[in-house]
DNA sequence: TGTGCTATCTTAACAGTGTTTAGAATACGT
DNA sequence: ACGTATTCTAAACACTGTTAAGATAGCACA
């Protein structure tokens, strides 16, 4: 109740930007992506509809900067599960942060890869997403012997963002017509690193 | 010059389902999705913006029956590439027939896709989707020693989205800095393909 | 041939959207 | 304390999807 509907609201907001782009991901996960919008983030921080502009210059440059926080979280994942040991081999670490990412942000997941919406020379959002997919390099392109680790690198890759998409929207036990396939059978999750770890 | 501005067009249109369609799909390739709206398409097939609703019941509708198309598409193009006997194993058949469709009709590959913007409940594309599937899943699930069919599935079906969609963003190129790794490469997917089966 | 009936399309309107413009209100450096 | 720059408002414009009411044409059936 402190920034929602306060009398005598401030004529300048403080945190505006901040605001805004909380506004838009709470939106984005409970709505998907149509639901943010920039008037409705605006009136969600009891703002004007033209403000946000100022901040975000676009509806493109307030979806770009929530993409942008999307890739820093997927850093923050993949270290944080390379810290814990939670995996055997790199291979298996990528898909199964990959993975759960996915999972547990769905929309803002999609909203990273919807490049029709994004601005392409988004400077924060190109940095964020370099130093993810540098990231992403360096865990999949690990020694392997027999093979370009270009081809490996993109064989891993190729196969966590495959796996992601597609328990994402649910194509997975709707179409293969097994049981449940969550996150609880991650063992499952190495086994398929594995395989692709190894040929 | 047929069916854009005919002095005198007839009250009725003839076959105007089709020609939405056509106006929304050459829009689709062209510009996007966000360019394919009822507004524009009736312009394009010269009738009132309110025409279209009559045969789709409403964006989404259309949309579902531009993705219904795609996986009808989908499934001609894995059908004449298996005639053919361009690929050595089912999994390499899958995964190049999947990655060059993606880069023939990227639009299109990516609106199959877009759950948010279709509809759920659309018997047409439930049931193109259906066949695609059913054809994959025939490809993917092909008799491999010692492994469960299931996960060899999963395995396969991930590999290819996942490289068609990564292919088809440029994320490949740009990611892992390799020279370009367009169509013509053909025999790097058949290899990515043998080593996925191979496991 | 004529007569309803139904499908198809038009016109006009409504609510909502992104974005621009001009200007008001505040903060902040000097 | 003053002037400037930042931040926000208000109003408008051109779009969008969608609906309601009505006009037009095709078609089955007499």
């Amino acid at each position: 109740m402190d920034q929602e509907k306060e009398d005598a609201r401030p004529y300048h907001h403080g945190d505006l930007r901040r605001a805004i782009l909380d506004a838009a991901e709470r939106r984005l996960e409970t709505g998907g992506v149509q639901a943010v919008t920039i008037r409705a983030c605006a009136r969600e921080a009891g703002v004007s509809p033209a403000a946000p502009i100022h901040h975000f210059g676009s509806l493109r440059g307030l979806l770009s900067a929530l993409a942008a926080r999307g890739f820093d979280r997927l850093v923050v994942r993949l270290d944080e599960d390379a810290l814990a040991g939670r995996a055997r081999t790199p291979a298996s670490l990528l898909v199964g942060a990959y993975v759960s990412f996915s999972l547990s942000a769905p929309n803002l997941f999609d909203l990273m890869w919807r490049d029709d919406m994004l601005d392409p020379v988004d400077d924060d959002l190109a940095r964020a997403r370099r130093r993810a997919l540098d990231c992403l390099r360096l865990l999949s392109s690990a020694p392997s012997e027999g093979r370009s680790a270009r081809v490996q690198a993109i064989r891993i890759w190729s196969l966590a963002h495959g796996l992601a998409m597609l328990l994402r929207h649910g194509r997975i036990v709707s179409a293969l017509g097994s049981e449940e396939y969550g996150l609880e059978t991650i063992g499952d999750f190495e086994a398929l690193a594995r395989d692709a770890d190894f040929a």
